[in-house]
DNA sequence: CTAGGTTCCGTACTATGATACGGAGTCAAG
DNA sequence: CTTGACTCCGTATCATAGTACGGAACCTAG
């Protein structure tokens, strides 16, 4: 199996290298020990799990979870805690679907400005009333 | 015309008096002189118009604006600048879209997660291998 | 005319998620 | 066996959007 470096690491999962330390000190990647031929020093390596569970964080995070809350994720992961997961799961979803309803509204919203805002109308473009029409 | 003081201009508005004054010292909402029946000192007052400001200010952030982009569509607003009114809202579009899109990934992905770490199953629930079918 | 609730304002602090910096250590190629 | 790129690590700084605090001024009801 392959392994890389911190910055083959972040590379893989689309992040910088500081990123990932950030993630390490906020205990959501382990910091393999260091390595070398010789016991001196070294440097740390990762392999496949520290990809995926990199690429989760990202998926985990457009999700809407926090860092912390993607900390108790992984934690849960490969647990037996499955009433805890569903519970965040449920939690979230419901979060969720509120979230892409507002956007949904506020990409009528838009439009309605693009239409109430051609090209050629003349004449003040009224964004503010454009929106009025919405009461979150 | 009804008017009101900042405590009643925040609840209209949904929002904190210290949220008011963050606006007004960003610029997104005007900060009226204050008055009184003889000259000296006296409070600021509000009107309709700043409600409106205020509720816009609020939707545009759903919106996923920033304050500083929100401030630039105020100062657009009843102006004729019709080009850079379409150019951000038209961004904007396109990255709601986008966002949305992705929610909408991250939703399904839940409901993998939901499924696949059911009560009545056992052993260990999945919860970043669920995750690991989205490439964004 | 006084008590207590608001307002005003500057400044400080918070949360979240990064990014940047600097100096010492490590490694691989030439 | 040196040079130059990369790693390690602690600490500092940033961006965004607020929230809190404290003292002076103000306003209204009793």
């Amino acid at each position: 199996m392959k392994v890389r470096t911190i910055a083959g690491l972040a590379r893989e999962g689309g992040v910088g290298v500081e990123t990932v330390r950030f993630y390490q000190r906020r205990g959501l990647i382990p910091t393999p020990d260091r390595w070398s031929s010789d016991g001196t020093g070294g440097i740390r390596r990762y392999g496949e799990d520290d990809v995926r569970r990199l690429r989760f964080i990202r998926s985990a995070q457009v999700a809407g979870f926090t860092l912390d809350q993607i900390k108790e994720l992984l934690s849960l992961d490969a647990g037996e805690d499955r009433v805890r997961a569903r519970e965040l799961a449920a939690e979230r979803l419901t979060a969720l679907d509120r979230t892409i309803a507002d956007l949904e509204q506020a990409r009528s919203a838009l439009m309605r400005l693009a239409q109430a805002c051609q090209s050629k109308d003349t004449g003040p473009c009224p964004i503010i009333a454009t929106f009025q029409g919405e009461q979150t």
